[in-house]
DNA sequence: GATTCTGAAA
DNA sequence: TTCCCTTCAGAATC
């Protein structure tokens, strides 16, 4: 009894102690049902949550299997109400399922009772056919609010698996190469794409064509979504995050594919172009003259015959995205995303709107397979003293993160740091423009921010890619730009709320594959006895759940460095000459 | 007609 | 709750 590693409670937390010898076991499994909460120290505090178990429902899991995972681990015992729910709500999924009849939807229960008190809400009344034709089973839903339905019902605890198929949309021949038209490389899906690939097209307990795909940073999200259109052969409209990605998409899909430029269009600023495989931005669409005026792009979902829609990094989806695509129900669609967490709650939406999660490749399946580098991460707590801590004792709340995610004591961490790293390409990334110009003038390196005209930033980026530049500070931009390029070390001195996406973001600066060990190090410096080491806790959260182990670290300015509990594992000169 | 600047939005 | 980044359209400028 004493050798498990996990405490289920009856209020649906389930408690892990992270330095058990079989913690790292559990957590890939209990990750697939649960979410992480809190992860301080030893404790770390998973909660189930209905959601959570669909998205697990959806991606193949049954509720044997589930309770069958935490009786193996669980100190002492499942409680059985616990049981009995997790039962309740796993089956729920697929309780109520959209089906077509003929040219009618049919929202179908076989449970009566469900159904008449489905039937019985008010807020759903107007997406119902007049004239129901089976009282018991089924009621008729209106073609128009397929979407709207599926969202209301989620709400109120019912997630609809709907499986009233799709319409085809317009023919496209889009085949992979077998060798890359640009290098002529030998191409295929790595195993896990093609995993990937089958499991949003069959879906897992029920149809599938559309759902969501979770996957680490570098694992080839663009390669599988275009293995995704490859498999349909259908007109296909990608949605991404910013323009540089659209261009990415574009060069891949020349690359990987037998399309052809003119069988791509881009729908932006300059040009709007509709093609067989357009791809447009979420701020395309999203835009509109003014607050009260309606979105000028919006209709791009109507303009063909779309038979598979991606959306790129659908964490980031915006909110007029989703109302488009309640309307769209009936168009094949395809999330792609590195975690389901948004940090606007809507998950439930994306549930509902894109589809559930069909498949989801943990981080460190991925490292131990060597797609990813290895990464050892730190957090450096860095004592705040003399004028910065007056100050920070004395200001607003709303003001102390700024003042403690500015320390100027960061500066001498971050030196000694890239003085340990010396010879390894490293990022120092921030979030205030103040902090970045004041370490790029004492540190002697250059900084990128949004500022930064595009020619300097790719003359930097080329300089740091060719080892001409040893350090590059960057602000925000390392969340967004997409052709910064890889680093072995990070070091961000400064992060903004909690954002569990930006930390994700951030270390996937150094997960590319390394020459020789295949490691890299990622830093988090934050201000000792300030509310930035709460923020930091909540930034790492998702990290810890895909099984990343931050070490913490008390500075000590008057110590050596190694006498920090930092040792580094510099390449040796003999090793790099070798 | 092409470029650069601006405000608005998220 | 911040600060920051990006992108759009339209106006101003050459």
């Amino acid at each position: 009894m004493k050798d498990k590693p996990i405490i289920v409670q009856s209020d649906f937390t389930v408690l892990l102690e992270s330095k058990h010898p079989k913690a790292e076991d559990v957590r890939p499994l209990l990750s697939a049902f649960a979410d992480l909460k809190k992860s301080p120290d030893g404790l770390h505090t998973y909660r189930i949550t209905p959601l959570s178990l669909w998205n697990a429902a959806s991606s193949g899991a049954t509720a044997e299997e589930i309770v069958e995972t935490l009786n193996a681990y669980a100190k002492f015992g499942v409680p059985a109400a616990v049981v009995r729910d997790i039962t309740t709500y796993v089956n729920r999924y697929g309780l109520v399922r959209i089906e077509r009849e003929g040219k009618q939807l049919m929202l179908r229960c076989e449970d009566p009772e469900v159904l008449k008190s489905i039937s019985g809400y008010d807020s759903l009344r107007s997406y119902w056919e007049p004239s129901p034709m089976d009282h018991r089973h089924t009621i008729a839903v209106r073609l128009s609010e397929r979407g709207a339905v599926k969202q209301e019902l989620m709400r109120l605890g019912y997630p609809v698996v709907d499986v009233a198929g799709y319409q085809d949309g317009e023919p496209v021949g889009i085949a992979l190469r077998t060798t890359l038209r640009r290098s002529g490389k030998p191409f295929g899906l790595r195993d896990y794409q093609e995993e990937a690939v089958e499991a949003f097209y069959r879906g897992g307990a029920a149809a599938g064509g559309s759902g969501v795909l979770v996957l680490p940073c570098g694992a080839g999200k663009t390669v599988i979504g275009i293995g995704a259109m490859a498999k349909l052969g259908r007109a296909t409209l990608i949605l991404t995050t910013n323009a540089t990605s659209v261009r990415q998409w574009r060069e891949e899909l020349l690359d990987k594919t037998t399309l052809s430029e003119e069988e791509i269009g881009e729908y932006g600023a300059e040009r709007k172009e509709v093609r067989p495989v357009t791809i447009a931005t979420y701020q395309m669409l999203t835009h509109r003259k003014t607050k009260d005026a309606a979105f000028t792009h919006m209709k791009l979902f109507g303009e063909r015959s779309w038979g598979l829609i991606v959306y790129d990094e659908v964490h980031l989806l915006p909110a007029p995205v989703f109302r488009a695509t309640a309307d769209i129900q009936a168009t094949r669609r395809l999330g792609l995303t590195a975690t389901l967490v948004r940090e606007d709650g809507r998950e439930e939406d994306v549930f509902s709107l894109i589809g559930p999660k069909r498949y989801e490749v943990p981080w460190k399946r991925l490292e131990a397979q060597g797609w990813i580098a290895t990464v050892d991460c730190t957090e450096v707590r860095v004592p705040m003293s003399g004028e910065p801590l007056e100050a920070y004792r004395k200001s607003a709340a709303r003001e102390q993160h700024r003042i403690a995610g500015e320390n100027p004591a960061k500066l001498d961490v971050a030196r000694r740091l890239l003085e340990a790293h010396r010879g390894t390409p490293a990022l120092v990334i921030g979030q205030y423009l103040d902090q970045l110009a004041t370490l790029s003038r004492e540190l002697g390196a250059p900084v990128v921010t949004g500022e930064t005209p595009s020619a300097e930033r790719e003359r930097l980026y080329a300089a740091f890619r060719a080892g001409d530049i040893g350090v590059l500070i960057v602000s925000k931009v390392a969340n967004f730009a997409v052709d910064l390029p890889d680093a072995a070390v990070a070091i961000q001195v400064s992060g903004s709320f909690g954002s569990r996406q930006e930390e994700a973001q951030r270390l996937g600066r150094v997960l590319r594959p390394k020459e020789g060990d295949n490691a890299a190090h990622f830093y988090a410096l934050v201000s000792e006895g300030t509310k930035e080491l709460e923020f930091a806790m909540k930034r790492q959260m998702f990290l810890v759940e895909q099984g990343y182990r931050y070490r913490s670290v008390a500075w000590d300015a008057s110590q050596p460095f190694a006498a920090n509990g930092l040792r580094v594992t510099t390449t040796k000169e003999g090793e790099q000459a070798g």
